[in-house]
DNA sequence: AGTTAGAATGAAAACGATTTCAATATAGTA
DNA sequence: TACTATATTGAAATCGTTTTCATTCTAACT
């Protein structure tokens, strides 16, 4: 290949030192507008780029940051990774990302590259790992955003909607089409997100006076045969429900597909509601009814301030941001029954 | 933070030179077994990690690949996202992405990450870049893959599906519905894939002696909103028409809401074959028939391949991966009809 | 013109690993 | 035991930048 020329080659051909090239690339210190010109002009003629590694290593910063999902092909993760992506792109910082496919472990060593200096910081969104571990990296100095779950530690940053406040909002639409035996398939039953929306269930169930059934609450994994199955496990306790409040738009998925396999009309004899305005959801039949959270966005603002705390433009003040979630009405959920047995 | 501890660190309190504690850790030349574990005990016990930077300016490799897609959101890009980070994952590679959101000069851009050596190969899914671009970083002894095109050039390994031979599965499959009048909504005209399959459906057409309207040709830009002005155009024609291949699942969505808004039957009164199996696909309404290709696999085997022939391990004979589409006949293609005006 | 403050530039150290090459230890053979 | 061939180890160079600190240049002021 073309050797590669380095940053002395610019400085002899221009007949400067190569603090002085380095000083042109990174508009530090001053140079005057004469050399600036002259010392451009030759690291175009070459092409000049300078060596990532060689950067890395002498500045101490990678100007890359990490992102761990747990499925990059849910629409909910990519939307949050385009706003991650495009935020950091106009800071000049790359973005390496991890896919655990639900896996802890994987989602741990992907936490090595900070140690190992490979990114400067890292977003976890809807992370696995406990906070315990997390609270950890942090402490050690190493910088890292949450989207989708609040842990307390002043150097963490993050994102999330209110939970309690939306499913609440679920359940009051239900009840308001008549709704009294609601049951909620809800994420594993240690995350954070599920007893917050356990929360605003039986709060809203309370608001409504009606009374608590234990019975119909189930829990998931947050995919599709997750939702299938806690369903199935529902319909086999023989208990009356007419409505189903799902953690998220993956596993009502499963639950279309129970219902079509036992003939369970949507949104006649059962409705459904989901979280996340999944891409698919809306060409379901019936469109499925789901809350809507700005994915874009949070993933947007928590890079922008992480970027922030990490260059120490920031106080730590307002470290957590909190967005506003929507609820979508559609087919699956714009009727009015009695029940069902 | 707690001071960040070098291999001289290490190196010291195990009485070793740092020479060696770099080959324990690459195990490249000998150590004896007992030197072994006296620095990996001393490694453990200081929680030594090397750092990326310093490793990489010597070494002259990142060990990461870069991935372009168009659409990470698109479950197509997605999932031949997952085939290349689990497999890169596995040999210790990093994955970084970028969303290029069919933006060709950001793609471009990407590719600066070659020349800057903060990647050492990339990966183009479904690249919107001219050929003479690619074959002359190619040239320039870059490593690059391409999925979903063949370019050819000794040192490019591409991955990619018979075009020509699906489309015309997928013409054969409508003629023996009964259609004649096949209109077929295709990618952008100058693209390689979109004349590929444009060859296929003349093939199919002149192999069934079906008379050829070129009125029944219209291109989109690989989006819903494309498919659904694409087919609007169609329909403005007044032409006969009773069925449609869509390049591909997404732009289908838009001539499913075109239909829907102009009362048009699918299958009845107009079936819909669609390219890439996209997630949506089967939960649509109908659901809808398309050509299945191996997503997650393709990202997988070119990975392999590239790393391969980035470390010199393979001859460049079989550097053309080809992998065989299927066709999945669904509710919008099942239906034996005899036309419409 | 001479002095000096401040701006522009250069020389050399530093970042933290790997790798080459020389030196030493080990084992095998006579 | 002495010698040789080989296997381990160490010293020092190296990767290509940025940055510190010293030096030179410029211009402003007396």
């Amino acid at each position: 290949m073309d050797m590669k020329i380095k940053i002395v080659d610019v400085a002899t051909k221009a007949g400067v030192a190569p603090a002085t090239v380095s000083r042109v690339l990174n508009d530090s210190s001053k140079v005057t507008p004469k050399t600036k010109a002259k010392v451009m002009k030759i690291i175009n003629e070459l092409g000049y780029q300078p060596n990532a590694a060689a950067k890395n290593l002498r500045s101490q910063k990678t100007m890359t940051i990490g992102v761990v999902v747990p499925d990059i092909s849910n629409s909910y993760f990519s939307e949050v990774i385009k706003g991650i992506g495009n935020i950091a792109y106009s800071k000049k910082y790359k973005v390496v990302i991890c896919d655990t496919e639900n896996n802890a472990e994987k989602e741990l060593e992907f936490l090595n590259l900070l140690t190992t200096r490979t990114i400067d910081g890292v977003i976890m969104v809807a992370p696995m790992l406990s906070n315990e571990i997390i609270l950890n990296f942090a402490d050690h100095e190493y910088s890292i955003g949450i989207v989708g779950r609040q842990i307390d530690h002043e150097r963490i940053p993050c994102i999330l909607t209110d939970n309690v406040k939306f499913s609440m909002q679920v359940i009051s639409h239900l009840v308001g089409l008549g709704h009294r035996e609601i049951a909620i398939i809800n994420g594993s039953s240690h995350a954070v997100d599920s007893s917050n929306r356990l929360e605003g269930y039986l709060k809203a169930l309370k608001e409504h006076q009606i009374p608590f059934h234990p019975e119909l609450i189930e829990n998931g994994d947050f995919n599709e045969t997750g939702g299938y199955e806690a369903f199935k496990r529902l319909l086999a306790k023989k208990i009356r429900f007419s409505a189903v409040y799902s953690a998220n738009d993956e596993m009502a998925l499963g639950v279309y597909r129970a219902c079509s396999e036992h003939g369970i009309q949507i949104p006649m004899q059962l409705a459904v509601v989901g979280v996340d305005n999944n891409r698919i959801s809306k060409y379901l039949n019936p469109p499925l009814s789901t809350v809507n959270q700005p994915k874009y966005t949070m993933g947007a603002l928590l890079v922008e301030k992480l970027i922030d705390m990490m260059n120490e433009n920031e106080d730590a003040e307002n470290r957590i941001l909190k967005v506003e979630s929507e609820l979508l009405i559609r087919g699956s959920s714009d009727y009015k029954i009695k029940g069902r047995e």
